[in-house]
DNA sequence: CGCGCTCTTGTCAATAATTGGCAGTAGGGC
DNA sequence: GCCCTACTGCCAATTATTGACAAGAGCGCG
C-alpha cells in the first residue's frame, strides 16, 4: 500500500466515516503507525483539504477539493433555467419530464439565497412553431443513440419515396423548427440525416456499435454546424 | 512537490481538461518526465480512477471514486446540455458564457460514469435564425430585472414612433426569433412588451420595485403564454 | 487545579519508493 | 507504411517514508 493511496483512502475515510474521526482510528483502518497518520493529515492539509482537528475530540472533513461546490453564479443559473424552459417548451413529454425534474432538483440543490433567482429568472422561452408531427417514440431513439444501438427506420424522403435502413443514430439536432436525427447508415456507409416527421417506424436491431471513433464523430457534428451556419 | 499532490493534481486536471487528455500535457503541468506520468497513471487505476488510455490519441477519465454519485437521470442530464446548447446558440455573449461555465460545473460535478453522456448527449440544438441586431447591453438588463430595478429606455415602436419611458423589466423572453422585455410600464402603468432590438438606449433610474407583487407577475407571465400559444 | 484524551510537532536512522533516461512494443487513424 | 501516443522494463542515484520515542498544547470534566 504505497503513501498515496493510503492518502486517497484517507479521504474516503472522511467521506464515509461519521465524524469526528480520531487519528488512532485512520491508524488502525489504513494498518499505519499513529505518527504516520499525522503526517498524512498535513500532506492532505497542504494539498487543499480543508480539515478541522480538535485535541480531545478528533477530525472533521471541512471541505474536499475534490468536489466541487454545485455553486452557479446568478448568470449560470439564468442560463440553466432558460435552457431547461426551453426543453420544457419544445422537447417530447419524456425530455420535456425530464426537464422538469431536473429544473426542481437544481431548485432544490441550491442554498435559499439563490432559490429565489430560479423562480425569478428574467429569462423565459417562448416557441410557438407548428412543430411537424413526430409519429416515432423519441424517448426510446434517444436510449437507443445514449446506448449505441443500431435501429431499422422506415423513412420517406422529401419525394416521398419510402425505405427501410439500418443507422446507427448518433444525436438528434434541433435543426430550427425541425427534428433531425444525425446517423451513420449502414446501407450508404456514410453520414445521413433523416428528419423525425418522416421515420414511420422505429426498431432496435439488437446491433452494437462498432468501437467508437470519436474523433470521426466529433468532425461530423462540427461539420453540421459548419454547414448549418453558411446558410443563416 | 510530493508524489501524492502530484496524483490530486493529475486528478483535478483530468475534472478540468477537456478530454483527451494526453501524457505529455500531464508532465507539462505537473513538471515531471513523461515515464513518471505513465506510472502515476498506473497508480490512479490501482486506486480505483478509471482512465481510459488509447494510443495516438490520450487519456480520458471514466470513473472518479472520490465523485459522489449525483442524482440526474440520463434523461435529465440531456435536457440540461440541451437547454445549456441552446442558451449557446442564442444568447447574448455573457449569458452563453455563463452557460458555458455551467455546462463545466456541470461535468465537473457529475460522477465520472455519467459524464460521457453529458459529452456524447443525444441532442443538439442548432439555430439559424438571423437575429435582430441588439444595441442595449443585455447582460445589464438582465441585472437590473434581478435586482428589481426600474430602467429608462428610449423606444421605436412598430409605426416608428420614438418615446423615452421608465419601466420596471420583470423577464426577457425569447419569443421566437426576437427577444421581447416584458415590463411594468409607469408611464401606462400597465404590463407592457418591448423588443429589444427596438430599444435604443437604456439606463438605470435607481428606482426600486415597489414591494413585489407575484401574483401579478404570474398571471401577466401566464397570459402571455396564453396569447402566444393561441396563434400557435 | 489535576487528569485523561487527543491533536500536534520534532528528531533519527533504517528502509522503501520515486525518478529520469533510454530502448522497445503496440494500437489506431490516415 | 507513417505518425502519434499509450504502455512496459530496466537501472542507479536520489529522495521520501516510516516507526519509535519524547514533548507540547487545547479542551472538557470533576
Amino acid at each position: 500500500m504505497s503513501r498515496s493511496h493510503r492518502l486517497m483512502q484517507l479521504m474516503q475515510l472522511f467521506r464515509t466515516l461519521p465524524p469526528p474521526v480520531r487519528a488512532q482510528t485512520l491508524a488502525d483502518e489504513t494498518g499505519v503507525s499513529l505518527r504516520s497518520v499525522y503526517r498524512d493529515i498535513e500532506a492532505l492539509r497542504s494539498m487543499g483539504a480543508v480539515i478541522d482537528g480538535a485535541a480531545g475530540y478528533g477530525y472533521t472533513l471541512i471541505d474536499d477539493p475534490a468536489l466541487p461546490p454545485m455553486s452557479f453564479s446568478p448568470d449560470e443559473i439564468e442560463a440553466l433555467v432558460l435552457g431547461l424552459r426551453e426543453v420544457l417548451a419544445v422537447a417530447d413529454p419524456v425530455l420535456a419530464g425530464a426537464a422538469h425534474n431536473a429544473l426542481s432538483k437544481l431548485r432544490a440543490s441550491l442554498p435559499a439565497s439563490k432559490r429565489h433567482q430560479l423562480e425569478h429568472a428574467s429569462l423565459h422561452a417562448k416557441r410557438f412553431h407548428h412543430r411537424p408531427e413526430i409519429s416515432i417514440d423519441v424517448a426510446a431513439l434517444r436510449q437507443s443513440i445514449r446506448e449505441e444501438r443500431a435501429v431499422r427506420i422506415d423513412y420517406a424522403d422529401h419525394t416521398g419515396a419510402k425505405s427501410t435502413r439500418d443507422i446507427y443514430p448518433l444525436g438528434i439536432v434541433f435543426f430550427e423548427s425541425t427534428l433531425v436525427l444525425a446517423s451513420w447508415c449502414l446501407l450508404r456507409q456514410d453520414f445521413r440525416s433523416f428528419r423525425l416527421d418522416r421515420i414511420r417506424f422505429l426498431k432496435e436491431t439488437g446491433e452494437n456499435f462498432r468501437p467508437k471513433r470519436v474523433p470521426l464523430l466529433r468532425a461530423f457534428f462540427a461539420g453540421f454546424k459548419a454547414e448549418g451556419e453558411s446558410r443563416g
